[in-house]
DNA sequence: GTGGTCTAGACCACT
DNA sequence: GTGGTCTAGACCACC
């Protein structure tokens, strides 16, 4: 697999690395128990930190996408990607609702809140 | 002011007088400096409880939309409504921005988060 | 971690729980994900209310520090403390501005100012 | 009296107007009952709105700096200069207890939320 | 078990 | 009179 980082950008470069490992994990780039690059050598091969790279590791385990193992390295964990699915879909209901509720504050239709949506998706 | 609460709905009391008191002042029914019914008072007309009148009037404060004089009442701030538009706008962007990142982790399309808005809509 | 309260003071008891868990969780202490001691337990331990305990714990929500879960509990949310050092200084530097005007109205200086600075803490 | 409004600035025409006439009557350069200009007259030499006049006018008699008299204009009104300072100091005071609150927070001394007040005072 | 909401009192300090 | 704080219960829904 391909990581690459870009310094161009607001974003943390540990969060770069999280959001390449979790995409390739969930499009099945990377497979149950597939081993990760180890820390030293990718924070090698892309001229960052280590504790960059393991910033970025231990997210990704604490979010329960790979495990850790003592004196080996970190292998891709076994993930339920349909339970995944209906926790994200469950969170984004979530974020609706809120704003639905500040859309309704500052009299916002939801034509206007979907043209929102479209700009920041064309941001991105 | 007329304020009213009604135990059939699932929207807690106190979320309810923050709706009416903050759409009234919005739509400048209330203006600055105007007081508001003392605590014990609403809470006697509305038969609802001291604490949750309060609760609804601390959370109002903290919003910035009303002020508390100790040993005076709640008065209507002064508020800067396009600057509260403004604000409110950005918080619905940075929203959006995070359902997108979400949205595209588990292959949603806009038109399907755009389905789920209509029925967070609904439901309220 | 270890939170108490003291009766022999002016401050409320919620502000000093909501101290004690901001300090740790900006020293540390306290790192993200940790859960905090139930309402009830707290309530317990320290021989306060459950609402004292509940306002504390609310009012850090709000702030941002720590997230709730219905049904599991509280736990201590991702803190970026450098941006939070930064919004609070931001903060001061608007005080301070409005200080400062109403100072120039009343013809206060500077060393003033400070004076008035130095009680506040001797106060505290 | 002189009275300007500057466009190249964030601060509202009324703003402008009030700080002056606020600062006009303190420095005793407007006295008890002088009339102010009419609101016709101020907006046509300044080319501003009547209504930005009047809202500034309006202001001020909320605050009990001036007063008005139907048909005849708005005059300044007696001003207790003692009360008035009494008054000020108090919301300093409460605003460096906020500010001593927030710098605790983030470990500022005194030396250095001094230097921002000498900053903020530089910059206005 | 957990948090979320609500009630019905109480006492204090300020105006 | 007012708000500010606090207690000691209660019921619900979620896990």
């Amino acid at each position: 697999m391909e990581l690459y980082v870009s310094m161009h950008t607001s974003l943390p470069i540990y969060e770069q690395l999280k959001d390449q490992i979790r995409q390739a994990i969930l499009k099945k780039d990377l497979l149950e128990n597939d081993q990760l690059p180890s820390v030293r050598r990718l924070s090698k091969d892309l001229s960052i930190g280590i504790v960059t790279v393991k910033r970025a590791y231990d997210d990704l385990v604490n979010e329960g996408f790979i495990i850790s193992q003592a004196g080996k390295g970190y292998f891709v964990n076994k993930i339920d990607i349909k339970r995944f699915k209906t926790l994200h879909t469950k969170k984004i209901m979530e974020l609706l609702e809120t704003i639905h509720k500040l859309a309704s504050e500052v009299d916002l239709t939801k034509e206007e809140v979907m043209s929102l949506y479209t700009q920041s998706k064309e941001k991105s």
